[in-house]
DNA sequence: ACATTAAGTGATT
DNA sequence: AATCACTTAATGT
């Protein structure tokens, strides 16, 4: 496997080795769920390749986005969750199809105190999501939904690397815990300004968003 | 041609 | 900003 290829700049030789030698590798197709709210977390995950998508939903069901884990890139919710067993707060899905790294927990303690890269690591995908998560949190409670939704669309067009987003107003609704009507009134908005562009189903992202 | 699903819009709260 | 009610447009069968 390439896992020394990928991982040969942030971790030390020790620790890719152990990688090598304890962690189980697992692949996913695109929509598979890979954590429930509530189950109890053994293993943490490493992203290879891929894309998968971490959420939150209320007591009706409804979703919304928290982040989303590219490759090279762990679960910061994972890390505070494990330390202590606690059940995980959130749920995983596969965005695309991908593969992943999968570290028991039990190695956590022994590879803190072990391997500084391991450590550094784990702070520094913490800390990401924290500020991440802040962030948004400034954004809800200034009910600025029309940034938000550029946010959310610059996001997706990094994410994919592409300004045509393949995706629905309801869609994007779903994400940001909204209606339907309210997106499509801020993506014609957008329109006119001559941020994007709209289709059914598509949306191309113009270079003044 | 018809049914279904996505998107646009005015009016109301 | 949310909901309703309705229209229009795109797509699938």
């Amino acid at each position: 496997m390439n896992i020394t290829e990928q991982f040969r700049d942030y971790f030390e030789p020790g620790l890719i080795e152990a990688l090598e030698q304890k962690s189980v590798f697992h692949s996913a197709a695109a929509g598979d769920t890979l954590m429930e709210i509530g189950q109890t977390i053994r293993l943490i995950p490493i992203l290879l390749s891929g894309s998968l998508k971490v959420s939150r939903t209320d007591e009706e069901g409804r979703e919304l986005l928290l982040y989303y884990i590219n490759p090279g890139e762990s679960c910061a919710m994972t890390f505070t969750c494990c330390m202590q067993q606690y059940p995980s707060e959130v749920k995983a899905v596969a965005e695309e199809d991908s593969e992943l790294l999968l570290v028991p927990i039990t190695l956590m303690d022994e590879w803190m105190a072990t391997f500084n890269t391991w450590k550094s690591y784990v702070m520094k995908t913490i800390r990401g999501r924290f500020i991440e998560l802040l962030k948004t949190i400034d954004q809800i409670a200034f009910q600025k939904l029309d940034e938000r939704l550029v946010h959310y669309l610059k996001e997706k067009s990094r994410a994919t690397a592409s300004t045509l987003l393949h995706i629905s107003h309801e869609h994007i609704a779903q994400e940001l815990a909204t209606s339907r009507v309210v997106i499509s009134r801020l993506l014609k908005k957008l329109e006119n300004e001559k941020k994007l562009l709209l289709y059914r189903n598509q949306i191309k992202l113009l270079r003044e968003l």
